[in-house]
DNA sequence: CAGATATTCAACCACATGGTTGAGCAACTT
DNA sequence: AAGTTGCTCAACCATGTGGTTGAATATCTG
């Protein structure tokens, strides 16, 4: 999943996407890209399940996959929480050692 | 950025280093892996801006790289947030689209 | 039926990646 | 001075990646 949104052209699909759903040839668009070229980045998108797709006629639509998404939301969220939570203990340390620092220089 | 956060060995890394500052070696150690391909990684970590090294003697201390750790978490925030609500949105709308086959049937 | 359209598939290419090895360098230790 | 330690660098290798092209498939349209 952190592969998929590695690449700046999936998200960008995925942005698209959570404006509603969009075809493989509506997702390609935008992109200087042969359609083959993007019908890849969708499954991959695809197979890191962050969407689904409809076969409709000749045409396969696309939407965000609600379950897979809140995954990768629930991840995010648990990793901006620790590292937040992290950067103020590293804050704390920092001040201290300048404390320590101002009124004895470093002792190491 | 996303690019750094992609690969397991990086993110053990990160997790590492959220307990306190370690030498090049101590990273390196929990892998089955040479030093010198333990050492691409750390420098991954510090070009992509995550961490900071402090030369002492022939050791090098990593430390997280605050500054940048808060970008990256605003980042995260940003999409979790962002992804949470349109799945509120795509909630909606498959509710909606249930209710009308109930009573419709598929009309396209 | 004969197109045209929407898409995938397979093969290929250039390039980046994660890893190794072997050498080199700087800094401690004796 | 000689050796060991901590680390990087350069070269190399296998594999994966993003992209292309050309053909195949399936569907709609006339």
């Amino acid at each position: 999943m952190f592969h998929a949104l590695a690449d700046p052209t999936r998200r960008a699909m995925l942005h698209a996407l959570s404006n509603g759903e969009r075809t493989v040839g509506e997702l390609a668009e935008p992109f200087a890209m042969t359609l083959a070229g993007a019908s890849k980045h969708v499954k991959t998108l695809e197979s890191a399940g962050l969407i689904r797709r409809e076969v409709k006629g000749r045409q396969h639509l696309c939407r965000l996959d609600a379950a897979r998404l809140a995954d990768a939301a629930e991840w995010l969220s648990f990793y901006e929480r620790f590292w937040t939570e992290r950067l103020n203990v590293l804050d704390a340390l920092l001040r201290e050692e300048d404390a320590q620092s101002d009124t004895q220089g470093d002792r190491r």
